[in-house]
DNA sequence: TCTGAAATCAGAATGGT
DNA sequence: ACCATTCTGATTTCAGA
């Protein structure tokens, strides 16, 4: 599905802001609401919006001990296949990137303390016989997380 | 302010579904619908609710060169303020993570293409006397990513 | 802090262009 | 595909426990 100006538009609006009024879109953007909501319902549909949600502050819920690991896999398809699957499933990883370059796999993750980590990150990690070796930086400060932040210029000529 | 099971529930329940209905919830919980409002924004106005977020597909609008960065800033307190804070203001860059090893930063940014990347990502970084070496690994395959959700296991005994 | 009922408002559905 | 109207139901408000 092509995405015109308009949807850009409203993507942009409700990316921040998932309750963003449909009457409020239909003044700023001038055409019906009944639109909007027709819009809407057309990128709900066709998998552009994948879906809303919280974002719940990690430190309210005692996740302070945030991580990120850089791991190689042994050579073969098979081990990346199965490694990607396993980090994946690893309790408190939130994200798992398959990177070209000096590693294989950058992996995300948050847990409550040092101990936690421990038991349900790291010795889990090395348990695994598809690693071949893996580098894990704690993160002391999160200076900026926006992953939901994705259309940035709307008028960005690159658009057109 | 202190969260109770019902709150992590709650959370539970929103944090996937920003739309989740209170009426639904009152049912599940057994508690009535004006409670769940009542305590929503509470936890809005505490600040453990930070937003309503809608997740779109990064590449539904040709965001496909993803990358991330590892950047070791020179010595010094100065460099690492100034230049965590540069990197964050780079368009395209979503996250910025200030983390103790071999690294300093790790940086997560989208692009349309690799030019877009060159242009807005990578010769800037490169203008940044700050910085003492950097590695940027481009994302072949994103293969987990839902950094929204942080409560995974209500039942966890660490929560008592 | 919690609750029930009433009032308000936003979103879904409809049908016509 | 777009839009005006109607209808449904979710959220907000408020008084009382």
């Amino acid at each position: 599905m092509e995405l015109d100006d308009t949807d850009l538009r409203i993507l942009k609006m409700i990316q921040g802001d998932a309750k963003f009024p449909l009457e409020k879109m239909a003044d700023i953007l001038r055409i019906p609401k009944s639109t909007i909501a027709y819009r809407i319902k057309k990128m709900e549909k066709s998998g552009i919006i994948r879906g809303y949600f919280t974002s719940i502050d990690p430190s309210s819920i005692k996740l302070d001990y945030v991580i990120i690991s850089l791991v190689k896999a042994k050579y073969g398809k098979d081990y990346h296949d199965i490694l990607g699957k396993k980090l994946s499933e690893l309790p408190g990883v939130w994200g798992v990137y398959f990177v070209l370059g000096d590693n294989d796999f950058i992996v995300m993750g948050r847990y409550k303390t040092r101990e936690d980590f421990m038991k349900n990150y790291l010795e889990r990690l090395m348990d695994m016989p598809e690693i071949e070796r893996t580098n894990t930086q704690v993160v002391a400060k999160t200076i900026k997380e926006t992953p939901y932040v994705v259309i940035e210029n709307i008028l960005n000529p690159d658009n057109k």
